[in-house]
RNA sequence: GCCGGUGUAGCUCAGUCGGUUAGAGCGACGGUCUCAUAAGCCGUAGGUCGUAGGUUCAAGUCCUACCGCCGGCACCA
């Protein structure tokens, strides 16, 4: 039985964080569990290196983008070793072996019928590769909002609307096609409204795999990306997918684009699409903007691997948005996985030594116990094949907890203290049960806490530890010995283990920025607005700009942007100044400011109130202002100059 | 603007086909055992189920409107 899973391969315009980890431990999660289950799996992952950006960001760091490329590919996938995932095929799309396979796809679709040259002209956006339609000459990107340029170009076209019907059918034939439900619905709603053809090459970029018998053109980047999902492969018959595992934001390339590009070469489609969530930070989105990007190394080096791995399953309903954060991860570790888990371990095997010199004791089960072993291994398993595995994991730990109480219920400690058969007889049957259930979690847990249930097995005394298939209560082979017990979780001091995180984070980023070059591609950074015509020192001195106090200010009314200020700035009456900062600032946050004001602009009337000047402030992204205020001591009235 | 989702305890979330007194975990507080990692176990507090209507013998659950948040599409800048 084969079975064959995918992750994105990875842009490497940015170095690995937490949001890239999260999909490939979710996929090395998925491969252990099939493993687990007597499939032969096959994981494949990649780096993304063409385009315009990599051909950019290399430039600025002096280096050929197959150089640049080459460093932040090894990157990641040093990044998997280190992380314990397996990955089997590591996918680069500047591979000549992808260049073949894309090169092969392109001819099949074309001699199918569906590829044809046209002209494209209007807007591109440089930053996103993309051909934005509807936008008119210098309108901004509808992605990333930076301005688009106007180009023609001859490309070759992908006939995706020959395949709205196909798709749709497909979505209906095969409702588990895209999932959760949630992306289906997005999907099926975009496919409906009809499906534009696409433009697959370039002729403005070099760096990209070069179109069969056209020097000058060169993949599109999703013509050219997706496709090494059968390249990685190539020649091994693993093709189609089971499942692409990827993040909500490439749905539709996943759902639409590819099969369409599939099914216009007579290629077998993949099984299914899972799109995850995404992963915030104390519920802001992570972006390098905003700068709280997190890296799993660190986090893994001081809580370990798979504390990561069991905070993001369990803490995350998979296919949700969900938010990392370091408390609730060092939360999660010390209530469940230390005083939970970790400590049912050891109190179980410490009992078993001191009462039992060291070797498991005869059984039964207690019945009771095996049966919500029974239910617990059901419910885990179906929730994982159902890739619910905050709810699989709930199971799991509802069973710690039956075992937990049973403990207390049954009080062994007491029975230790009585020499009669029968007592000694019931006390090794609560430690079979105990050990036994240490087993069966131990067993469930093994594909989401690869190293910490190898530790288990050990000291567990198990050489060959269960596989999923069959897994059931009361198996546990009486009369072994058990191994040295050593703490599996020690709990973790909240603060300590947050500071070395956090430093550990700092020295990380630092590591990866000098790899990105000194500075990091600033490509996401929208460039400044161009300057104005050149003025005289006359034009500028007819402005008079003033240093002056909020008196007060108030909200106007139906206006939900303005303030209704009242500015002194020397004069014998405050000036009263409607500014449009309502959505930055709160009145009291105002009130007693020192501000900067053009003072002799004509006064307007806004919302009914003469407005007698302008206040200065900077224009912040997405058009919010930040006042501009003053270092040193600025007396009201003072002019700016 | 259209479509979809969502709103339940301090936090994260369950809640089936409408059916007794709305649940769990974490956190807080109190008690208790001693095998265990200051762990475990028992208990307590904490809810106008977003708001307002409606259907019904009965509404967290179904319907309508509105509000908040998230997403998709369209639009605006």
């Amino acid at each position: 039985m084969k079975y064959y899973l995918t992750v994105p391969i990875y842009y490497v315009n940015a170095a690995p964080h937490i949001g890239h980890f999260y999909t490939t431990m979710a996929a090395d999660l998925i491969k252990r569990m099939k493993t687990m289950q007597g499939y032969d799996v096959v994981l494949t992952t990649g780096s993304d290196e063409h385009g315009q950006n990599v051909e950019r960001a290399a430039r600025k760091i002096g280096k050929t983008p197959e150089d640049y490329a080459t460093v932040i590919s090894e990157e990641f996938r040093q990044q998997w070793i280190s992380s314990g995932l397996g990955v089997d095929r590591f996918m680069r799309t500047s591979d000549p072996r992808h260049h073949q396979t894309v090169r092969w796809l392109f001819d099949r679709c074309r001699q199918n019928g569906y590829i044809y040259k046209g002209t494209y002209t209007g807007q591109y956006c440089f930053n996103c590769e993309l051909y934005v339609n509807e936008a008119g000459p210098g309108d901004p990107c509808p992605d990333c909002k930076r301005p688009t340029e106007t180009i023609t170009e001859d490309n070759y076209f992908f006939k995706l609307s020959a395949f709205q019907d196909k798709l749709l059918e497909l979505y209906e034939s095969q409702p588990g096609f895209i999932q959760p439900e949630i992306r289906r619905n997005e999907v099926l709603a975009f496919a409906r409204k009809g499906l534009n053809d696409l433009s697959i090459t370039r002729t403005s970029i070099k760096w990209g795999i070069p179109v069969p018998v056209e020097g000058s053109h060169v993949f599109y980047v999703w013509f050219d990306a997706l496709i090494t999902y059968m390249s990685a492969v190539e020649g091994e018959d693993r093709w189609p997918a089971d499942l692409h595992l990827i993040g909500k934001e490439i749905v539709r390339f996943h759902a639409v684009y590819w099969p369409a590009f599939l099914m216009a070469a007579g290629l077998p489609l993949p099984k299914r699409v899972f799109a995850h969530g995404w992963l915030l930070f104390e519920n802001d989105k992570m972006s390098k903007s905003r700068g709280n990007i997190v890296r799993a190394t660190p986090i893994q080096k001081v809580m370990g691997a798979d504390a990561l791995r069991y905070f993001l399953l369990r803490e995350v309903v998979f296919g949700q948005d969900g938010s990392f954060s370091y408390d609730a991860l060092v939360g999660r570790y010390n209530s469940d996985l230390a005083n939970g888990l970790g400590n049912l371990v050891s109190r179980t095997l410490t009992m078993i030594r001191q009462y039992r010199g060291g070797v498991i004791p005869p059984g039964p089960a207690d019945a009771a116990v095996a049966a919500a072993s029974e239910a617990a291994i059901a419910a885990t398993l179906e929730a994982f094949e159902n890739f619910e595995f905050s709810k699989g994991l709930d199971a799991v730990w509802s069973l710690i907890s039956a075992a937990d109480r049973f403990i207390v219920e049954s009080a062994p400690w007491k029975l230790a203290k009585q020499t009669g058969d029968e007592e000694q007889a019931q006390l090794s049957r609560i430690l079979y049960t105990a050990a036994d259930v240490v087993r069966v979690v131990t067993a469930l847990l093994t594909p989401v806490l690869p190293e910490s249930s190898a530790r288990i097995w050990e000291q567990l005394g198990i050489v060959s530890p269960p596989v999923l298939n069959g897994l059931a209560p009361g198996q546990l082979a009486p009369g072994q010995p058990i191994g040295t017990i050593q703490p599996i979780f020690p709990r973790a001091d909240a603060a300590t283990a947050i500071d070395a995180m956090r430093a550990g984070e700092a020295e990380e980023l630092a590591r990866q920025q000098a790899l990105l070059g000194q500075a990091p591609p600033k490509a996401d950074l929208p460039p400044p607005a161009p300057l104005e015509p050149p003025i005289a020192i006359d034009d500028f001195l007819k402005v008079d700009m003033r240093v002056g106090q909020v008196l007060s200010a108030e909200p106007v009314k139906g206006a939900d942007k303005l303030l209704h200020l009242k500015i002194d700035i020397g004069e014998p009456q405050p000036r009263t100044i409607v500014a449009g900062i309502a959505l930055a600032y709160k009145p009291e946050q105002v009130v007693g400011r020192k501000v900067a004001i053009v003072a002799n602009l004509a006064p307007r009337k806004l919302r009914g109130i003469e407005s007698q000047g302008m206040i200065i402030a900077a224009s912040l992204e997405g058009g919010s202002p930040a006042l501009v205020s003053f270092l040193e001591e600025a007396p009201v009235g003072a002019r700016l100059k």
